[in-house]
DNA sequence: CTGGAGGATCTTTTT
DNA sequence: GATCCTCCAG
């Protein structure tokens, strides 16, 4: 069966209910219990079936959370209570939306159609912004910066202020205005106190002129995608109407993730019908540093009067030693709702913690690890291990190498981050809306073809004289005699191509064209020429970059993809280990875990607790327990005694939170002979710091 | 304008 | 150890 699209302008809700006789979900109803329904838990089932008024789902580790959202908006679909375009569905990533749109179908039967409002807080932003463009100052073809291009955009800006970048880095400018975006606060409403702590008082004037800047270049960064939207609904009641009319039903997944402009916007819209259910787990907030607020899934009920709440205590992942261990130490903080986890499964074996000499002996045994289990017959896809920062990763992937291990980095360098894409990119960009100054910038000396600084300098001095685009400012200035001949050649020669290349925008398949541009603009034989050794893989990528073009119907629809979802799948085909960041594990888990690095500085990170404090250390024990609650059967966690770290040697004592796992779940592995054994006896408090040694 | 040498700074996590 | 940046000679 197949759900139609709605018409988007269609609110009638008093619309007839979207059943039909003799569709499945009739059927189904009228034997009294839709097949989706089977097999959920009472609480599960609770939480599919309370559709109206506002709900709360805790849902702790590995407790079916992803099964009850597919299966509530199953649910909601089947039963007729809305069409797919008026249900409102946010997921974190892009996958997570994909794959519940996938599953959605799944459960009722055929593809879901019209589901347009289900996707990330950013997507479903740009969708609405691009309707409203004009009530925030934009163009509806307005571009999206990356972090990338707003660096270099800050840049440009505090040159203009003569404002010393080695003090006052970009960066630093960056992440500030990003808070700001991220608590909702647009540049007339930041605190007094707050928009004076950078360049001696100019943060806050530097945000209103950043925020001047991305109209006149008609872009929005990432922020600006909640931001924009959220002022909108503030501003005009009219629009904000028509979505809270639109959206019968809300959902939002991992809750606890959402940051304040995030958690306004949700509350603005549930205002119309009411119907909002959020489902998260407060002891898996780990991106506070993000601007996320454990705080909105805290005081959910206070938010929205007479919500009910559903616990998810139920799990079906794990061992109750894995349980046990994970339970006992996230029970050391404080600020959190409370949760007991339970599990029905006997096997089990405990937690093993182990020591090392240093990270080279760590990636050594957990390398033999990986291989003896392997030939006990698990599979690779089924191991993973989790590391706090990524400087970690490199020792296993050199071990792995070494091994022959084959493994993937999950999350590792983003493909579209990558130089060489970027600049493709931006050709592309280019030909699509020749106005996008950041984008021509970047690749007008690109491979060289010897237009500099001062040529640069000069076409932006007539784009803003004129009121123009650089393109344009270049297309009249490679016409006049006011640069150097030689320069204005090149330049001339570049604006010919680009006219040419977008005339045969229309003609080519854009794939082909993607080509052509890559080898007229002599991007491609820039990287052949040049003989480092990651060349090769440059020309690889743009390879790969060609062909993932061509699973999208034309250039225009392609780049939107991209600008929101800066990466390309994997194939979770191939069997192999898996490496990533405590960060990029949420939400997966694996038959086997391996959890390196647990010292104190890199686990707790210094830098968390020196910037957050008590909360900071708190965010690191949920990532710790994240960590745990990832393996089905098997959890190892590991310290080195000595580290490598900026090419320096350190010693560290063992993390705190390996004293604070229960006794009872862990078993310590004797330490490793290679350096003359240094055995554990019996676990106790602060063994493992009697054990540290002093500097080599 | 280009390219190479030498220097500073870094490494938490990312939609 | 790597990358990014600045400075200087051609």
């Amino acid at each position: 069966m197949t759900i139609k699209p709605i018409d988007l302008d269609d609110f009638d809700d008093d619309a007839p209910r979207p059943v039909k006789p003799g569709s499945l979900s009739a059927r189904a109803l009228a034997q009294g219990e839709p097949a989706y329904l089977k097999g959920l838990n009472a609480e599960q089932r609770a939480a599919v079936e309370t559709t109206d008024g506002p709900l709360l789902v805790l849902a702790g580790a590995g407790t079916g959370k992803t099964r009850v959202l597919t299966t509530r908006l199953a649910h909601i679909l089947a039963t007729g209570k809305a069409w797919p375009g008026q249900i409102l569905a946010v997921t974190f990533t892009n996958k997570a939306a994909r794959e519940m749109k996938d599953r959605i179908g799944a459960l009722i039967g055929g593809v879901v159609e019209g589901m347009t409002w289900l996707g990330t807080f950013h997507a479903i932003g740009v969708k609405i912004l691009r309707n409203h463009a004009e009530l925030a100052g934009l163009r509806s073809g307005f571009s999206i910066l990356d972090t990338d291009d707003q660096i270099r955009l800050l840049k440009q800006l505090l040159e203009a202020h003569d404002i010393d970048e080695k003090r006052w880095p970009a960066r630093q400018l960056a992440s500030l205005i990003d808070g700001w975006k991220n608590r909702g606060l647009t540049p007339e409403k930041i605190p007094a106190g707050e928009a004076h702590g950078f360049a001696n008082g100019l943060g806050g004037k530097l945000y209103a002129e950043y925020q001047q800047r991305l109209k006149v270049v008609n872009a929005a960064d990432f922020g600006d995608l909640l931001l924009e939207v959220l002022r909108i609904f503030q501003e005009h009641p009219d629009v904000l109407k028509e979505y809270q009319r639109r959206f019968k039903y809300m959902l939002v997944d991992k809750y606890q993730d959402t940051n304040v402009a995030q958690y306004l916007w949700l509350r603005l819209l549930a205002q119309g019908h009411r119907n909002i259910c959020c489902v998260g787990d407060d002891d898996q907030s780990i991106y506070g540093w993000r601007g996320a607020e454990v705080d909105n899934i805290l005081r959910f009920e206070k938010d929205f009067p007479g919500a009910k709440v559903i616990r998810l205590e139920r799990n079906y992942r794990s061992t109750p030693d894995i349980l046990g261990a994970a339970s006992g130490l996230i029970a050391k903080n404080e600020s959190r709702l409370g949760k007991t986890l339970r599990t029905d499964r006997e096997e089990s074996e405990p937690v093993t913690v182990r020591s090392h000499w240093d990270g080279d002996e760590e990636a050594r045994t957990i390398g033999d690890d990986i291989e003896s289990f392997q030939r006990k017959g698990d599979r690779l896809n089924d191991m993973a291990i989790l590391v706090r920062a990524s400087f970690q990763m490199r020792s296993f992937e050199d071990r792995f190498i070494t091994l022959g291990v084959p493994y993937r980095v999950v999350g590792g360098p983003r493909f579209y981050e990558r130089a060489e894409i970027r600049d493709a990119l931006a050709y592309l960009k280019i030909i699509a809306s020749p106005d996008n100054d950041l984008a021509f910038e970047r690749i007008i000396n690109t491979p060289k073809r010897g237009i500099g600084d001062t040529s640069v300098k000069r076409m932006h001095g007539h784009a803003r004289s004129q009121g123009i685009s650089l393109y344009r400012a270049a297309e009249a200035l490679s016409l006049t005699d006011e640069l150097p001949n030689k320069t204005r050649a090149a330049l001339r020669a570049l604006m010919d191509s680009f006219s040419r290349w977008r005339q045969s925008m229309d003609g080519l398949p854009h794939t082909e064209l993607a080509e052509i541009v890559l080898d007229e603009s002599g991007y491609t034989a820039m990287w052949q020429n040049d003989k480092s050794p990651e060349a090769e893989g440059r020309l690889e990528n743009l390879k790969e970059l060609v062909r993932s073009m061509g699973e999208f119907e034309n250039l225009l629809g392609f780049l939107e993809h991209i600008s929101l979802v800066m990466d390309v799948e994997q194939s979770p085909d191939d069997d192999k280990v898996n490496i990533m960041t405590l960060h990029a594990a949420k939400g997966l888990e694996f038959g086997t875990v391996f959890l390196p690095g647990w010292e104190e500085g890199l686990f707790p990170h210094q830098r968390a607790l020196d910037e957050k404090g008590r909360a900071g250390l708190e965010e690191e024990r949920r990532l710790a327990y994240v960590g745990i609650t990832r393996a089905k059967r098997r959890a190892f966690i590991s310290f080195a005694q000595n580290r490598r770290v900026h090419n320096l040697w350190q010693s560290a004592l063992p993390s705190r939170f390996i004293d604070e796992l229960p006794e009872s779940h862990v078993e310590v592995a004797p330490m490793s002979t290679s350096y003359g054994g240094y055995g554990l006896g019996s676990y106790g408090k602060s063994r493992f710091e009697e054990q540290s040694f002093t500097n080599t």
